[in-house]
DNA sequence: AGAACCGCCTGCTTGC
DNA sequence: TGCAAGCAGGCGGTTC
């Protein structure tokens, strides 16, 4: 599933190729996306990251937003022969660009352009004072917070799991439990992580590629993270898999205090 | 406030 | 082999 790593890739990949083109056709094969509308005839002026979303701003003000969810995948294709699962296609004199998405669970909207938080993004101009200062005393469990997109936005379930082992803390314990030498830990492996995700052109588990549909190479360096059973690369213990609100967790008991 | 659950979806895995 | 049930999960919504 594309988190902020994979939803970087994809924007900076989408930007090489559309930036400063016409969109020359629009067409919708997903009934639950016909609302794309008056796209046709408008240049892209830039595809930026904002959290999981990627913006396709254009030369009217709007951006289309797009939020791929679980299973959505943006795909690049000289011929306009639509994929398997492919959703919409927008036309370029260059190509074609497709959304790719078997579960339906992407969205894309198109509304005028707002300027979001960047303090929020770990990777742009993070506000870690602010964080610890509205969050380090909350009770929630930090896996919960560190993946709710309103506090922090791009981490999901992958790279929540990988960032607190290696930062040595438990997905259960409460935020409030962490001292401040906790957080900076923990901030400093999430920027490390996601960057060096990003290198690798993200994590191919199940169905992510690039806009090539090509692979990351991600996933050969996730510790944690579908490893249940297995054992653990620090001390050689079992890595445990639990349950929080129907999500799956991954984690060293050992090396996770 | 916080946690659990549901609905949205479809492809894959599992069990008989 | 084939079919049905179970499972996966980001996010918004609801409920306890």
């Amino acid at each position: 599933m594309p988190e902020l790593p994979e939803v970087e890739t994809l924007s900076r990949q989408l930007h090489q190729k559309i930036c400063g083109r016409k969109i020359l056709s629009s067409t919708v094969y997903d009934d639950k996306l016909v609302h794309i509308k008056n796209v046709r005839g408008r240049r892209v002026i830039a595809v930026e990251r904002d959290g999981k979303m990627i913006d396709i701003c254009l030369d009217d003000g709007n951006s289309i937003s797009v939020h791929l969810r679980m299973t959505g995948r943006f795909l690049w294709q000289e011929n306009a022969a639509k994929p398997k699962h492919g959703r919409w296609r927008m036309g370029f004199d260059t190509g074609n660009l497709f959304l790719i998405d078997p579960r339906r669970f992407a969205t894309v909207t198109k509304l005028k352009k707002v300027k979001s938080d960047p303090g929020k993004d770990i990777l742009k101009k993070f506000d870690f004072k602010g964080f610890v200062k509205n969050y380090g005393s909350r009770k929630t469990k930090v896996k919960s917070l560190i993946m709710d997109q309103r506090v922090l936005s791009g981490i999901g379930n992958i790279y929540a799991c990988e960032i607190l082992f290696k930062a040595g803390i438990h997905p259960e314990r409460a935020a409030a439990t962490l001292t401040e030498g906790d957080w900076k830990k923990l901030f400093h492996h999430a920027k490390e992580l996601l960057k060096a995700a990003i290198q690798k052109r993200g994590t191919s588990i199940s169905d992510w590629r690039d806009l090539s549909g090509c692979r990351g190479e991600n996933q050969y360096e996730l510790k944690v993270y579908g490893q249940e059973g297995n054992i653990c690369c620090l001390c050689g213990k079992v890595i445990a898999r639990i349950k929080q609100g129907g999500r799956s967790t991954f984690y060293c008991p050992c090396c996770q205090k």
